[in-house]
DNA sequence: CACGTTCCGTTACGAATTGTCACGCATTGC
DNA sequence: GCAATGCGTGACAATTCGTAACGGAACGTG
């Protein structure tokens, strides 16, 4: 790692990633008497394609998870902060790869005694569904980025995914540590090091935003950096919505 | 639609899209006393945001789902062919829009009914989630062809994960229907309909594929055009993983 | 039935964003 | 100290985009 900066990172989350849950939830009542285990920065904790044997909850430090193509080309599918959850594959294997960006700390919970504590917590159920349905609505959202934004957008749009993820409450964090390196932020928002370099550059010139240390970003206009992601202001989200005028079939019968 | 062909496309679904079910399933046992309903090419069969108050199978025909910038930019997050679920959201409301491509027949159900249905049938719960899984799956494969696959790289992915769609048999089709536009192709795969058409048209000069009409494509070479994907041959896959060689930190304790 | 219109797909060509390659610098760890 | 790693920047190249024009097919209208 490059620049010093403290690897714990706040317990959070209300925003998705990849099978994570937030707040209070039933999930997280399983891991309570379960043993910390810590890993080191770069190392795995599980291989995509490995056996999923176990569910995770992140107690301390940030996982990236990816996909790899034949040649070593790599999607970041998403990071993992602190109080969420992985692994809650509902296959027998793991879709992707789990390492360790910071060191972290976690718990395991083995997947035989998950479906076990199914029959007993109905809730977990469904809060299961609503964790798939959270990563579903993620995943589209990032299909939207990698497919129709541009580089300036992706950055932007990450900065303040990253100030919602990390902040408890509602407001969005001012200042925010980004532990992963410009190639896991290149990896997952589909762009070379280079473009992000030039993205963060660029924001910061235009005066949206500052960099202390290149781990380090503070948000210093929120809202422009907002327009800049091509999402819509969340003011006038609720007015606008100029519904499409075309054809609205939405169920005679 | 511009040139003729079939609308009726033949049931099947070995593979996920935007929560849907392959072959037999609990799922599909409900709908059975559910009458028919038709909508008309380009008309929506709900908006993203409405209330979720049904799911729907999809009988004949197709369907794109959608997501929209403010802006208007536009990304299908998927297509639904015949014999595939639909609205299976965990959320109250529809995360996409869903809009008929051709004539579409389906059947809906109220959700309301299905959670009713979760208490009598057990086995649905863990249905649910795991199409809830094949979805997350086929998001990630489309992340990283957004994030990592050049143009002739995505047109031979589509090709190919549709010839695999719509075959009923483990063999994917050699000759494969594309009722949908170049525009709906170029919004899936995150390019332009001039990208897409120039695509089209180098594979068929390369002769991995032939076009007997825009909207018919006939896989001439199926393993080049496998090859073109950039993913593993289906053969070699098994053996080859030639798992990366540094950290593999996978649990000493 | 003929005509015009519209929509869609293809191709061409110039423009632009992003990628590639190269280098310098700072920090870290041995 | 010194090598290794990560970040930033510049020059240049390449893929993809954007604009435009054209042609064919389907559709509507007279």
């Amino acid at each position: 790692m490059a620049t010093t900066f403290p690897y714990a990172i706040a317990r959070s989350a209300p925003v998705p990633i990849l099978v994570r849950a937030a707040g209070e939830s039933q999930f997280r009542s399983l891991f309570a008497t379960r043993p910390i285990e810590r890993i080191e920065p770069n190392a795995a904790v599980f291989w995509e394609g490995d056996p999923a044997n176990h569910v995770f909850e992140v107690i301390e430090g940030v996982l990236r998870l990816y996909r790899l193509l034949p040649d070593g080309r790599r999607t970041i599918t998403g990071f993992l902060f602190p109080g969420e959850i992985l692994g809650v594959a509902f296959k027998d294997r793991y879709l992707f790869t789990a390492e360790a960006v910071t060191p972290v700390k976690l718990q395991r919970y083995p997947r035989a005694h998950l479906y076990a504590s199914l029959a007993r917590m109905p809730g977990l159920t469904r809060e299961m569904l609503a964790m798939a349905c959270d990563e579903l609505s993620a995943a589209q959202d990032q299909m939207l980025l990698l497919a129709r934004k541009t580089a300036q957008e992706r950055i932007a749009s990450f900065l303040i995914a990253v100030a919602r993820r990390i902040s408890p409450d509602a407001t969005p964090a001012r200042e925010i540590e980004l532990p992963m390196t410009r190639l896991d932020i290149a990896d997952y928002l589909g762009l070379t090091i280079e473009t992000v370099s030039r993205a963060f550059t660029k924001l910061k010139l235009e005066g949206l935003i500052s960099l202390p240390s290149p781990h380090r970003v503070m948000l210093r206009k929120p809202d422009a950096l907002q327009a800049v992601s091509g999402e819509d202001e969340p003011d006038e989200a609720p007015m606008a919505a100029p519904r499409r005028t075309v054809r609205s079939a939405v169920w005679p019968s």
